[in-house]
This record gives C-alpha cells, sequence and structure tokens, in this order.
DNA sequence: CTGAAAGCGCTAACAG
DNA sequence: CTGTTAGCGCTTTCAG
C-alpha cells in the first residue's frame, strides 16, 4: 500500500529538462509555451527529452506567474435537477475542448451556500458560469466585477447572458391548447425567485392576450413533483381544462395527483410542461413539454466565457438567446363540452379526507 | 463594462498586510495557517488589518509551496446519469465541509476521455474519486500510485473501495421474486464491462441455488431505455415471467417494451429494477427496485480519500460495504399459471403510444 | 532564437 | 512567539 503522507515521487521540472538537453530553462519554457510560438529544432529537441524524462508542466506554477489557471467554474442550482446534465456536459465539452478544467458546484438551491462557494473558488478560476443562479444581481454584478461571469437562465443587467426563448415556447404551448379547443390556460407557478418562472407567466399573460385565451396563476409551488401534487389539490378547488407548469416535475406531480383524484389527463385536463426532460417521457400519459437545448446553452454560455478569458469585451448588452420547440406528446388533448370538462370537481374525491372544503 | 484583460484589481498579498500591521510576512503567514496555531494577539490583530484590507490568501501560491490545493477530483461515468447526482452531492457536501473544493469530472462512459482528463488534472488535486470508472484495474492502480484514490462501485485490488452491498440486494430481489411464487429469474444483462452488472449477476446465481431458482441472463444491452426496449423484443423469443434488470433504465425500457407488445406488467411478468432512481416513482406501474444509498457512497468515498490526504495509510483490504434496501413497488406480482404466462408471445403488438413530433 | 536574472505570493526552515 | 532567509516551478523582462 503505497504511503501518501508526502508526494512519493518528484516529478521532473523544468530544470531537470534543461539540464538534460543543455539548453537554459527558458527555452524549456518557451517549448511548452501556449500557442506553441517555437518551432525551432532546438523546442522540438527539448520536447522529446521532457517526454523522455516524463516531465508535465506544472499548471499550479504556471498560474502563479501568469495568473491564468485554466479552470473555470460552473455553478448549478441543484445538481439534483435533471436540466442541469445537460448544461453540465455542454459546459465541459466546451471547456475540455479548449483544454480548460470545469470546476462544478452545486449551490444546493442556497444563496448563501452559492456565494460562500465561489467566493472560495473565484481566485482559482479564470471565469465563472452561473447557471440560474440564485444570488441577487447586485452580488453577480459584484463578481462579475473581480472575474469574467457569464449568467445562464437569466438576464441581469451589465452581466453577459443566455437565456432560452421563454417567451416563444411560452406562445407555442399557448397556440398548441388554443388549438385544441382550450380558452382559458392557467399557469402553475414554480418558484417566486426563479428568473423563469417570472417570464413564463408574462410571456403567457402577452400569449393570451394575443390568442384571446383567458390565463391565471396559481402557486406558486415547489418546483418538485411533490409541489405539482399540491398544486393538484388546489386546483381541485378552482377546476381547468388547461394548464401550463413551471416544470415538468410540476406536470408530472399535477399528472399524478389529478389522476389519483379520479381526473382524466388528458380527458379532462390538457397538461403542458418545461424542460424536456427524460421523465417527461416516461411519465404516463406522456408529457408535452416545452423542450430546452440545454447541451447549447451551457456549451453557448462557456463559449462566451472562454472568448471573454481570452480578452475580449464580453457584450453584455441584451441576452443570448436559444430557440426552444414544443414536443407535443399525450397530456394535451381537445377540450372536452364545457359541461363536462367542470364535471371533475364533483367526481368522488379519492381516498383522502383532507380535501373537501366548502 | 468591466475590461477583463487584465487582473482589474490587484489583490492585497501578504505583503501589503505585513507593512500594514508592521510584523513580517511569516507573522501574517502563520495567522493564516491552518491549523490555526497561533491564537497572540498579534496574530488577532494581523487578522484585522488583513480583513479590512480585504486581503484573501492566494490558494495557488500556497499551493505552491505546501503541495496542497485542497481540491479533489471527482470522476463519474456519465454525469447524464441520475444515480450520479446523488453520489456527487454527497462527496461534494463531505468535501465542502472540510474546506475542499471539489472538480467533477465528467468520463461519457469513456476510458480514454476518462484517462485523459485524470492525467491533465491530477497534480491540481489532491486526491481522486472515481465512481464507476471504466478504467482498467491497472491503470486506477497506477493513479493510485501518484494520488491519494478511492475507487467506487467497483473493487479493485490494492485500491481503496466503497460498493454497495449488490449480494444482498439481488438476493433481496429474488426472495421477493420466490416468494410470489416466481421459480425462474431472467436477469437482463447491462455492460459487460460494468463491474457491477458482473457482481449481480454472480449474485443472481449464487440466490438462485439457495433459494431453489432457475435463473438465466440475456444480454449484453445498454444501461438506457433503449436497452430495455431492445431486451423486450429479445424476450419475445424467450419469454420469463420474473426479470431482474441490471438498473431502473433498462427496467423502464423493458416495462415499455413489454407493455407495447401487450404484455402486462406485472400480471404476465414481474420486472425489478436496481438503483431506486426517480424514474421508478414515474414509470407506470410503479417499479420495484433495489434502492442503493448514493449519497452516503459519495460521502463515504470522499471522507476516507480525506483521510488518506491528511496521512491516513488508506487501508486497502476489502472494500467498505454499504448497505442496500428493496422497494417494492407494482411492477412485481404473484405469478400467474404456467399457462397464462406463456400465452404473452402471441398478443398482437400494441400500436406505437410514443409517436413524437414537435 | 536563446540565455541570464528577477520575481509571482506564499511557506518552511532556521535562529533569536 | 517572531523575524530572516531561501526557495516552490514557472514565466518574463531584458540583453545578446
Amino acid at each position: 500500500m503505497p504511503d501518501h503522507t508526502r508526494p512519493p515521487d518528484k516529478r521532473a521540472t523544468i530544470y531537470d529538462v534543461a539540464a538534460e538537453a543543455d539548453v537554459s530553462p527558458s527555452t524549456v519554457s518557451r517549448a511548452f509555451s501556449r500557442p506553441s510560438r517555437v518551432n525551432s529544432e532546438t523546442a522540438e529537441r527539448v520536447r522529446q527529452v521532457a517526454e523522455r524524462l516524463g516531465y508535465r508542466t506544472n499548471p499550479l506554477a504556471r498560474a502563479l506567474t501568469t495568473s491564468r489557471t485554466r479552470m473555470i467554474a460552473l455553478v448549478i442550482a441543484d445538481i439534483t435537477n435533471p436540466v442541469y446534465a445537460g448544461i453540465v456536459r455542454g459546459a465541459q465539452e466546451t471547456a475540455m475542448h479548449d483544454e480548460y478544467t470545469t470546476v462544478l458546484i452545486d449551490a444546493q438551491e442556497s444563496d448563501r451556500l452559492e456565494r460562500a462557494a465561489i467566493e472560495r473558488t473565484m481566485s482559482t478560476v479564470d471565469g465563472i458560469v452561473l447557471a440560474s443562479s440564485r444570488m441577487s444581481d447586485s452580488a453577480i454584478r459584484m463578481f462579475a466585477k473581480q472575474r469574467p461571469v457569464v449568467v445562464l437562465n437569466r438576464a441581469v443587467a451589465d452581466v453577459p447572458c443566455v437565456v432560452t426563448d421563454n417567451p416563444r415556447g411560452v406562445r407555442r404551448a399557448a397556440e398548441h391548447l388554443g388549438e385544441l379547443g382550450h380558452d382559458h390556460i392557467t399557469y402553475v407557478a414554480g418558484p417566486q425567485a426563479s428568473w423563469p418562472n417570472g417570464i413564463r407567466w408574462r410571456s403567457l399573460l402577452e400569449a393570451g392576450m394575443e390568442l384571446e385565451i383567458k390565463v391565471r396563476q396559481i402557486g406558486p409551488f415547489s418546483p418538485t413533483i411533490e409541489g405539482g401534487e399540491r398544486a393538484a389539490e388546489e386546483l381541485r378547488a378552482r377546476p381547468a381544462t388547461a394548464v401550463l407548469a413551471f416544470n415538468d416535475q410540476m406536470a408530472i406531480g399535477l399528472i399524478r395527483g389529478l389522476t389519483r383524484m379520479g381526473v382524466d389527463v388528458p380527458g379532462d385536463v390538457s397538461i403542458v410542461g418545461f424542460d424536456n426532460t427524460l421523465a417527461a417521457d416516461i411519465v404516463t400519459p406522456g408529457l408535452t413539454t416545452v423542450a430546452a437545448p440545454f447541451y447549447a446553452e451551457g456549451s453557448a454560455a462557456t463559449r462566451h466565457l472562454l472568448t471573454m478569458i481570452e480578452g475580449a469585451p464580453g457584450h453584455a448588452g441584451r441576452p443570448m438567446v436559444l430557440p426552444v420547440r414544443l414536443v407535443v406528446r399525450h397530456s394535451t388533448a381537445a377540450r372536452r363540452s364545457a359541461g363536462r370538462a367542470r364535471q371533475w370537481v364533483r367526481q368522488p374525491p379519492a381516498p383522502d379526507p383532507a380535501a373537501h372544503r366548502s
């Protein structure tokens, strides 16, 4: 069993290579500098000697002089949420392609944790991608003053942002429901502090106006399956024939809650989610949902960050907007007659006594 | 818009603090050393001056002299797989608690990528947790010689390992199916290279022996929903009444594929999965599955790694084993008569319900 | 293109 | 407990 108390074997340094190749340390340094601006045969020979000695440039020492670590931080709100998998991978691959390493920080939905983690990491990274940050705009701007920062899924003034086309996604959902004969859409809200939540509701208001569909909002609820189930309870008191949920998890909770109450989805109620997570395809009925290009989000944000790190100005004007699309499955259907639609409230409630009020 | 071409404001160094507090740099250094072994009033004053100057110790410079970065790497096979969310969080929180930062590496199921990423990162971290590594034992041992390494979900000789109690999980599943009257279990295998896949099959062989249940294996299939659907196809030719799948994803694919073929789950076939991912609770019928303590896995592996980093020997004897439990839902039921069970192959396939369009 | 010299910010030996 | 003196491994002037 190896003893790790002290570094087992000292790695070859630039001096070892220099001695072996009979050149000065600077020459070795130059042979490994990036972009490799040296192509002399000496440099080539140095590289071969280095290879033979198993020399690897020490990123820490390099960082100390260049103040560039070739690491970036990716902060996500909740690693448990599958939407971040695509973002992480997009960011990671983009970073890796440019030989950057990604430090992942899971904020666990906590403003405080997020700040603390960033504060500790900031000096070690060349830049930060903030995906669905829970911090205040001013806190974000403060960090952005010290390091290049790109914000994802949120618009923050004076900081470069990447968002998906929420208005268009909501619009497409509303159109879809309208075509199915629904003249009223209930928005089941997610966390009040969530930026997408706000814009989705506002977009629905707008779409409702244009498409002559009435809209209303219930909530906020937690953006989870349980949250959706609680929303289903509330819907019992104020029925609807068409529901747009803040995200897939809530939509799934709604389906589950309503089904348990004896309400048929989509027969009695059509439900649309947001995100197109894997679960949307697993639940019964399959969930109609607005798909966001997660991989592209992570990738775009990171690419932008990298150009800023390389010295680009970092255009902080309006956010970069990524397209979305509506994925139609089986949780949406033509509206039944108004009478029938109303009926489900009167269905005998499934074994759940707590739910009868007035 | 801030210009990030050069670091905007030089941060205060140890020298600035020393000058301001009228002490030597070493005194400042000591005031910030860990564990803070200095409690003199001088040290306290130094800290206050530092606070006022906004001084933060530069981890890079510190690392250069101590060769300790207080960072660890966590390598996972596939960030898309929800199984890793819990592991990541467990690892992260444990690391954070000891003020370590976690670098997440997504190997994307690729041996090559995994190696490359580790090679680039190794010198920057104090230790590595390898969760479901796809590398060869010898490659892992090679890394383990250079840095403390803990392996998760796999047993590698001479390297500390953390695994879940696969034999017990399989045994519980087999007992459960046996109690339901099943005398034959088909194992639907995952990737051949996967260590858990091997041990699960071997455990099933053993359990079958003891419980007098016949077992057989089909596959390997890809450990995804699609893989499970393909397995369902294969089951058509060689029907079964009880199936143990390598993981939940495959089990869900099986449910979906069989259902589409007109086979009733659990009426005709009982299905058990592995992992107890969120999806197991979403699919219809709810999936009976072996639950693993992901958070605890990540946490235990990291805790062990940290003790090794602090100089502990790193007991590489037998792996540390974490308990599992069987979560019974609705995908398993009492076996029908043998005749009935055979029948399902001849059912006409239902129309494909998964017709997506955008 | 190459070499010499100076230092990035911090810690680790020593003395006192 | 504190100060002094050397570096950690690399990059970066500045000369040649």
